[in-house]
DNA sequence: CATGAATGAGCTTTCATTCAT
DNA sequence: TATGAATGAAAGCTCATTCAT
């Protein structure tokens, strides 16, 4: 073996991983948390001994997809959330990302209260994922109603709540009647007429 | 053979079909979808075989179990719905009931949107549960704009998506500081803020 | 209860065995040897709890039915092969009656060298049941051959055991181009032909 | 790798397929249509996984030995009733080849005609297996006439039918007063006098 | 290292048999 | 005595995981 064979080798390993991860997202996207190594390693192009190298077992690559997806959305989450220091841009923004994310992960997101995937993440990171997101939110609310924007006699726990459960639940709304663009237009509508409290006359 | 002792014979059979039920709902309660045959005959303290005897198969039990939770949360819900000609009182009882029966069902609520579930009920029908829920929050919402104590510049099918969703996501909220009264309280007010559109001026 | 009734049970009693075997051997004749206690049970219109109270068991039940259809179908052959006492008719009559008792019985011919069936009848009785039709038809070859009317250079054993071969194995022409009829002229003029060993000098 | 290694893996499973089939027939011969998977694995020295490995399932692998041994049994016929120009000759290695894959794969043959047998193979499949070893056979008295050694009054059909069927039926005389060599001495002496039409005067 | 054949625990389902009614 | 609901052993099949090549 020559060194670049070794090095190509190497490089291959570490795409690999991203690899996998990426096959197993999609193929998660089709079979839920009943995704099989074989069909993985399939899709992948791979031996099912190679996915055992990248990963300790079938829950150590779950929960390796689970993150990859979480900290994906959550990062656009936050992205669109501090996209501007307009309140209302953000707000626009965030309901714009958090769909969109809720679409991309749909089956993630289908799953996420399974108490099947708190046995497989340990508990308190299930728990805390969830808080993350709410808190992405929270923070937004908090600001709007210190800038003035947003109605002072908001509760931003509730708020926040209401929000994230709304991205979820507008999903449903999507093969009926909106493309999701619309539907975020909407939703955003929706609550910034709420959260500013501006009645028409 | 008298009527009595037929009846009897069949109040037995009645008896353990309602158990299986009842004890299939607390495994699922446990395992979600993933509920096993053998495991709820043990709990019910019953063969195997008994379970095939009252349903065809394992999709049969699990099809069973979801529609009775179901049926029984949207009842609670459009009970809840109608329990008052206020709007107010009314979106407080559906808070409540919103609340409880996610509460009580909630491992079904966690896995609503699993794509297994939409395989084992046929499609339309999974999709029309939460239609209905909806549905039934929208009617409220609509009642009590004509009504004129809710916002005339609502949008009624966002509010009844959103306030399905906070559900969901409030239950949350729960372990952490909150107790489901408390809740229920909280969000309900804040909804009704939110609603009524009281802003200072 | 009175006498009337008590003798009304007991005649059904009776007549339920019989029917039982009747109804069995109809089912038989669909399943084959995977018939079921609960199928025969059902058609009978009876309860599976009175089928064990006619039979000890599954075995006892599928030995009845068998020795049920071989004492039928050796009773045809036998009445057949001693008919006339002209060894010719006597053949016709008996590859006709050999034919229609395989179609009648065909099912149970078909698994009559099943290893099952040598442990559910004791491989002696299983033994023996072949033998006696191999010997029925013997008995008519060596009357034939005393007689004059076979050929006297003719090995009555082998002779048996082709006709008993013949029988089931013909039976396979039906669907094609015969009718059981047909196939009956046709066999037992080839078997004359063969047997009368009339060859052009 | 090398194309030796690749070959040497394969080599494996080749084998291990081989040894599958191989404990399948010979637990066939002891069960017949009711083997066990977990039994044809034990005595494989194999999982139960690696059947299905191998086959798709049971129904597969019992496709595969049947069709193993029919196509055995066929070719052994063909090659005996094709094994010389003299048509004496020839069925008497017929008969003695019918005899031997008779016994050999008795169990097989003894089921041949069992419904479930048919819903196994496709039908016109196990219609047309009897058809080919009547075809074989017919073929043979056809020449046999056409060369002048056999009657020509003979009914090549009947005599198809005929023969196949006497092996079948000739095997019942094995354990009681013959070997099989001299079973075919017989049977094929038994044959040839009729077929010939020889009588001693 | 990568591979994928082999493994076997574990799950669903069936069906002869029992027994309370 | 007839019934059929209940039983549970036993069979087929799957799939995460291992390990010889």
């Amino acid at each position: 073996m020559e060194p670049g064979e070794v090095l190509t080798k190497r490089a291959d390993a570490v795409t690999n991983r991203a690899r996998i991860i990426e096959v197993a997202l999609s193929v998660f996207a089709e079979c839920g948390l009943e995704l099989e190594m074989n069909v993985i390693a399939a899709r992948a192009h791979l031996g099912v001994g190679t996915l055992y190298r990248h990963f300790a077992n079938r829950e150590g690559l779950l929960r390796a997809i689970v993150q990859r997806a979480v900290d994906d959305a959550l990062t656009q989450m936050r992205s669109a959330a501090s996209a501007s220091d307009d309140p209302v841009v953000s707000l626009q923004a965030l309901v714009s990302a958090g769909l969109h994310t809720q679409q991309q992960y749909r089956p993630l997101f289908a799953v996420m209260r399974d108490p099947r995937l708190a046995k497989l993440l340990d508990s308190p990171y299930a728990q805390s994922i969830r808080t993350q997101f709410r808190k992405t939110v929270r923070e937004l609310i908090d600001h709007g109603i210190e800038v003035g924007v947003f109605r002072n006699d908001l509760d931003a726990e509730m708020a926040a709540v209401t929000i994230m459960g709304s991205f979820t639940s507008a999903i449903d709304l999507l093969g009926t009647s909106y493309s999701l663009d619309e539907l975020a237009q909407r939703l955003s509508h929706f609550l910034l007429t709420m959260f500013t409290g501006k009645t028409e006359k």
